[in-house]
DNA sequence: CCTTTGATTAACCAAATGGTTAAATCGGAT
DNA sequence: ATCCGATTTAACCATTTGGTTAATCAAAGG
């Protein structure tokens, strides 16, 4: 294991892995301090309970996952350019992460508390509020099919991050390996946007 | 508690409920036993552990949830027809058992082996590859865009089955209570068909 | 040096948990 | 009524698990 790093840092580290992997119910305490390489003692003296540690390293995921959504839409190009943006950009930052998805999913549909605070604490959703009010827009004024919104980022939202939440049934029923995996998402970022654009063309 | 039932069946029941609420690592055997109003060993003698349990309503899920897409794209109808039947059954089916994507989903991230045995004794995705080969001729064709089947497939899926993956998420961002989130649903029942055949549209 | 203070550890604890067992109970056949 | 196998239960067990504690270590300051 690299050391160095201060044991606060370390902790954080090894929690992530572990939480992130097994989920709070999966995780075990002793796996953590195995991986950060110190005594199980310490997660308790730096972090009190597996509760607040576990909030840590979810806040934090939930920010890297669900937090873009809400500013990535902003700007005052055309709604398409936008869209293409955000598909091409969300699927590249979630490729940095893709086990967060699920996680944070299976998370929030356990314990849906663990997200009410997170959202009420997060005003960046304001600006997906206003992606709304462009779409009906756009939509009054025929540069786009008039739709409900809140579908059109279910759309986008969905055809974005469901092959990473399902990805061992992917790689399963079609028999891909990593590679062709990876590929297959490098060709999303393009065909979800197609896909969306298609459908709203007026 | 409603008795009456045979205790084997009664045990299913409960072990349903609490497996797919909590997941294998968050539910206790005697949770499912208090759920069945009966004593823990009878979960040992007639299941012998808790893996074995787990087992059987994971199988029970993965069936009703994943091997309908090997059948339903059966039949000889225009791909465009099967398209929209396809997506409109398969919403309506999960619309009864709307927390069993999640967990499937979950289980399966945490534990691909559960998935692999399952899916070799599965020969019912020949009718998925049938559907691959469908596509790629109606593509050569002209009838419709030519497209990645693969990514066909999984669009259509991810347009079905997302929502309710990520129920408390949308219900939390948009404020919904239940009754708008089935109605959410259920215009997604027409509204997922259209964008996948507009975008293809040759 | 010695003391102080924060960091670290081994040992420990109580509760929870999956699983077992031996005894009790039930129900039908004789 | 009695026997016999299947069913059911209370009590028990070993292990795991989150959490605590008291002792040790190490560096800083005097």
């Amino acid at each position: 294991m690299a050391q160095e790093k201060n044991t606060e840092e370390q902790i954080i580290e090894a929690a992530r892995k572990i939480f992130v992997k097994r989920g709070l119910d999966g995780a075990r305490m002793q796996d953590i301090a195995d991986e950060a390489g110190i005594n199980k003692a310490m997660l308790h003296y730096y972090y009190r309970s597996k509760d607040k540690l576990f909030e840590i390293v979810f806040n934090e995921a939930f920010s890297k996952v669900v937090t873009p959504l809400g500013h990535i839409l902003e700007g005052t190009r055309p709604i398409e350019e936008k869209i293409k943006e955000v598909i091409d950009h969300y699927i590249t930052g979630i490729s940095q992460v893709p086990y967060l998805p699920i996680f944070i999913l299976s998370e929030v549909n356990q314990r849906p508390e663990i997200m009410i605070k997170r959202l009420n604490a997060q005003p960046s959703f304001g600006s997906i509020m206003n992606f709304m009010k462009e779409v009906i827009e756009a939509g009054k004024n025929g540069k786009i099919r008039e739709v409900s919104p809140i579908q059109l980022f279910l759309n986008i939202v969905s055809l974005c991050i469901f092959p990473f939440v399902a990805r061992p049934l992917v790689q399963g029923i079609f028999q891909q390996d990593n590679v062709q995996f990876d590929l297959l998402i490098e060709e999303r970022k393009k065909m979800a946007a197609d896909v969306i654009l298609a459908w709203l063309k007026p």
